[in-house]
RNA sequence: GCGAUUGUGGCGAAGUGGUUAACGCACCGGAUUGUGGCUCCGGCACUCGUGGGUUCGAUUCCCAUCAAUCGCCCCA
């Protein structure tokens, strides 16, 4: 076969997508307690609203976007991640009018980016986010965190670190990247190449740099913290008091940057310690992007949101050895041998199936023998032998296939036998 | 965009410049002519990603190409 599946892209099989339901399940549920509402929106925006929305700088903007022009010689482009277009229905659809303020909204679903494909990083992968718009009360900042927080516990994750920052305003951002790059600038020439262009595009990334970590310079930077200004250092510390209230446990990392434009003040981060893990240890991140609504044309609106990826999430779970509740297997297999006993089958099968019971049958003329085997393999609880004999004397053998015992019984009390007992083994 | 590694049956995996390409799992058939999970026996790759080259001869050597994996940048 010469056709293959897109770079970067996944089939999720059945055995893997029995994970995937049962984490969908999970997003729903949680915020259903949380009070957050779905949102769907396209997978396609204009190209405009992520260049806008998450800033022309950033590299997802400048080298990540599958970005294509369609028939009508519009720009369109595969969404990079969820909040732009969130904010932009936030807007087009008037929320901002409804008398429920904030909006609290969660999104999943796939997102692009053109990047080289790793451990943890694809073309497509899906992002399970929540945005909460219209509220600067620090209270929100700290439900978001805890919605985050909660929602890994549950799924049985341990030992992950939620590090926090504060990004302050604008003023605040601009103030401290002046700042850095006139601390570094003197002595750039003895920082890495990767840091010599740090330095005038994104200054602060100099601080997580691998390689140039030991250089004096680095202990003397400038901390965000140190140039918040009073309204944003009381909002910081308003949101550390309320996780500490939550019983939420956090680090404080000055050095904590967000790769998007759009954020200020909170900015936070979960993330898992290496082994097996590569070189990828955030597992969600997320902030405050009071001014986005405004940008993309809407009101003045406060928001704050997270996203994180199902992908990663599912590594981490292999990792730490989680495993997921899986529920497959069947009540019943019905073994019929001829055709007039398939036929039969067919009919039983149909009402076992209105009766709520999960049942299947052999489609491959096998013999006994490998009918037996498949009702094992697919994990039938009972097997209900139907052949020749039991047709002639109007009955079916039901077995266990737990205890291996099997009786004979008549086919009219089959469907009713069938419930009684599976009622039993739920017991 | 750059770098590293890999590419043998459905899966995992050995192997060699020379005639029939180990083995394990899975699968199929039989021992058990209507009964699974255990055991035993048998079956299952005109072929070693693709194209070209070297050679009397290449799955094994060389080159190119494609793909996968991992890493850098950056991020979910």
């Amino acid at each position: 076969m010469d056709i293959r599946i897109p770079r970067g892209t996944q089939d999720i099989l059945p055995d893997d997508a029995r994970r995937w339901q049962y984490i969908e399940d999970k997003i729903h549920d949680i915020c259903r307690r949380f009070n957050y509402a779905e949102i769907r929106t396209p997978i396609f925006e204009q190209t405009e609203l992520f260049q806008r929305g998450v800033g022309d700088t950033t590299d997802i903007v400048q080298k990540e976007m599958y970005t294509f022009t369609d028939r009508g010689g519009r720009s369109l482009t595969l969404r990079p991640e969820g909040t732009a277009a969130v904010v932009r229905s936030y807007v087009e659809n008037k929320l901002y009018g409804s008398a429920v303020q904030p909006q609290k909204l969660y999104y999943i679903g796939p997102m692009f980016r053109y990047e080289r494909p790793q451990s943890g990083r694809m073309r497509q992968f899906v992002q399970f986010g929540v945005e909460a718009i219209g509220s600067a009360d620090p209270a929100i900042d700290a439900e978001v965190i805890a919605l985050a927080v909660d929602f890994y516990k549950e799924l049985g994750l341990d030992g992950l670190k939620l590090v926090l920052n504060s990004l302050g305003d604008s003023a605040s951002r601009h103030a401290h990247r002046e700042a850095l790059i006139k601390h570094f600038r003197p002595q750039i020439d003895e920082f890495c190449d990767d840091c010599k262009n740090r330095l005038e595009a994104n200054p602060l990334r100099i601080l997580d740099c691998k390689t140039d970590k030991e250089h004096p310079l680095m202990k003397t930077a400038p901390s965000i913290l140190d140039y918040l200004n009073e309204q944003s250092q009381q909002y910081f510390k308003t949101v550390k008091e309320l996780l500490d209230e939550m019983g939420i446990a956090y680090e404080v990392d000055p050095g904590l940057v967000r790769g998007l434009d759009y954020y200020n003040n909170t900015a936070f981060e979960i993330m898992i310690e290496g082994k097996g893990f590569g070189a990828i240890t955030t597992l969600m991140g997320g902030g405050r992007y009071n001014g986005l609504v405004e940008e993309i044309g809407g009101p003045e609106s406060p928001g704050i949101g997270f996203a994180l990826s199902i992908e990663r999430l599912l590594m981490a779970l292999d990792t730490q050895g989680v495993t997921l509740p899986d529920s497959k297997g069947l009540d019943c297999y019905i073994a019929a041998v001829g055709e007039e006993p398939s036929k039969r089958a067919v009919a039983l099968m149909t009402e076992l199936r209105r009766a709520g019971i999960t049942c299947d049958k052999d489609y491959t003329a096998k013999k006994m023998k490998g009918q037996f085997k498949a009702a094992n393999r697919l994990g039938a609880l009972y097997t209900a032998v139907l052949g020749e004999d039991e047709l002639e004397k109007e009955v079916i053998t039901v077995k266990s296939m737990t205890e291996g015992n099997q009786e004979e019984i008549p086919l009219k009390d089959f469907i009713s036998y069938m419930k009684n007992k599976l009622e039993d083994e739920k017991k």
